[in-house]
DNA sequence: AATGAATGAGAGTTCATTCAT
DNA sequence: TATGAATGAACTCTCATTCAT
């Protein structure tokens, strides 16, 4: 059954970590919403072709179709837009995963849906990808605020996998921790390589013999 | 024994790489042989500290002690010498985790040993990785040679030590290299959370636990 | 009568050849459109006084009374403004001339008019002179497109003038061109030796001295 | 008969002028007459690809096969050397020219022949038309050296032959002179049309209508 | 005489942000 | 709210010239 997706409850928030973020500037006419999002939009296409330097407020307006001053009309600086973004796309891939994760058997079958549904949303919007990594080194908060949220979820997987006894329970302080860090790693690499770098890659094959590693390691049974 | 390191010599053309970026611009004397060096080590000081756009060239001569237009007798472009960087330091990395796999006894032993040689590492030399990482966004193809030859080297090494028996042998097609990026993006994400993130964290406790995954995998042998 | 002046007409297109050079930046707002012009005219000066190269943007704008930054609102760069510039004066010539040319008796006289015209022009305004001029060592294309219409035009004139039976016509291909080069060079290194370096030559003198060259020749008629 | 080509010893003192420009730094060795030699060279194709301000020292320098800093040794400056490359070409030209006016039978003739040879000469060495005309804009004085010596040797070429009888003489004050520059930009000016920018001109036919339009004008004779 | 490194003033250009309409 | 012009600090890069060897 699906209720250790319950996880996902731990990283609620999402406009609340928005909140803290973005003082105000909410839209208050129709118009002024559509304006927001296009900026959005816009943004996310810049960001992701030509990173935060390179991008310019000027060609962010431009493709949104508004004028330059009124960017400042939403956001108050760059940067406060690019975080909104983080923000935003961290949400994204979130919702995205998360459904799958939900549905899963059991505990390595929800690594394993995870990791499948992550290879696929990069390979669509390799722009997400993109930015969130970017975030390191523009607006480290939203970058760690990403992978500790990620993180957190995994740990909580885990934890009620090995609860159930799906899993060893590894005694170590912090072992499960290190655990979801470490398959984080292995999830972000195999998108990157995998989902952006190779257009054609077999995305199952892939998960299929990561989920293998995760189940009995490099060595372990060897049938 | 230890004679499987040989799977560094995968790895060869560090310098060849680095002539294909770098034309000209040898020193032809000692003096400019110390001027050049003195520029490297401020930038990675610098890069490392305030990222590749707030960095500036003035920054980096004034660390170095010399003018500001000595920059450009030694590197054509803040690009350029941001290339060579990313390529000293690759270099760096390998040198110091190299040796520690080499000295293991067997295949997981080798994973193991560079993961920790590569944590500390990382521990004492956080703008490092921060070079390396950035790499991504400023000049793609630097960020793609140090990993996809690291992710060489790692495929080298599991190949030969299933060769020996010491892991099973996964019959799918580029298992091998998913596994390699698998463990790349693993021991990358642990070095970050572990080694950049918390000053004082028990390197060897996360070593213990990501071997033991590696081995086992999350399920395995629950005794 | 005057009606061979329609000569003027084979030098349409000088806001389309200014078109090609210039694709956007027209000012949207009156405001914009001062804005423009008293950078245009801030260069006139600076680069009249000092020379392309010994000018600066910062020189213009301060003599334009205007920031710095606001010169790339309205052009690309120092050579795009360059040549709106010589395109301007290249036209505020002709403008100057044309009449008096149009309002000649016959083709002797129109020639002698031009000059006479140009010479006054020259010494009134030296600095277009110059950075006509020197056009041909910072932008040779404009430079080219006065001095290819400039001659167009006269060979108009000529071709219409012995058209009439005033002058004789040359059979040999090309002659008509070859004497409109000839007038032309001569027109303008009259112009500089005595409408730029002398401030107080006797320009009707040297009209007619070179009128009557242009009519009988070195030789011709010794009465 | 061509004794009229004396006129030439009005503008001798080739070296004198040099002198006057460039104090000292005369080669007392072998090696220092062939590097100096060998900079001129260089700079000559240098400022004729480039222009003086595009044109560079190191470009010199390397062109030449010298050491950056060999350069002063020999020249005090960019500027100085271009005045020395100047004052070379200027004799040059007229080194080439001098001897088909000498050996004209008549005033007429000898004009001729002047252009003739001016036109052959600057379709051969394009680079001297350039690097002489681009000295209004860098170093006044040597270009009105230049062009104020050729208009004194066409002056005293165009009194004598009148003195012979084979010219009308113009009894306007300056008439003379102004003939002198008429013709001299009718030169330089089919130069640059016929000899810099077609490659293929037919240089006797433009000759031809040259020379005749200064024996007869437009207008004389019409048979 | 020659070499190659060092110097630093100065230039053009960018662009996030502000402002008047 | 939206617009487009204005602002100016900050930056990278060039290159003539000087200097130590």
């Amino acid at each position: 059954m699906a209720q250790h997706g319950g996880a996902d409850a731990t990283s609620v928030a999402g406009p609340a970590a928005e909140a803290t973020a973005m003082p105000a500037k909410e839209p208050r006419t129709e118009r002024g919403r559509r304006t927001r999002r296009a900026l959005l939009d816009a943004a996310a296409a810049e960001f992701g072709e030509r990173g935060f330097h390179d991008a310019s407020i000027s060609g962010i307006t431009a493709r949104a179709g508004v004028a330059l001053g009124s960017f400042y009309t939403w956001f108050d600086s760059k940067e406060a837009l690019f975080r909104a973004l983080v923000a935003d796309m961290s949400e994204q891939v979130r919702e995205r995963v998360a459904p799958h994760v939900r549905a899963a058997p059991d505990g390595l079958a929800a690594e394993r849906a995870g990791l499948s549904a992550f290879l696929t949303f990069v390979r669509d919007h390799k722009e997400i990808y993109r930015i969130i990594d970017e975030a390191e080194f523009v607006d480290p908060a939203s970058f760690r605020r990403h992978y500790a949220g990620t993180a957190e979820r995994i740990v909580a997987r885990l934890t009620a996998a090995a609860t159930r006894g799906e899993l060893r329970a590894d005694p170590r302080p912090d072992a499960v921790e290190v655990q979801a860090w470490a398959i984080m790693g292995m999830n972000v690499f195999l998108g990157l390589r995998y989902g952006v770098w190779s257009e054609d890659a077999d995305l199952d094959g892939v998960t299929n013999v990561a989920a293998d590693l995760l189940r009995r390691g490099l060595a372990g049974d060897r049938d």
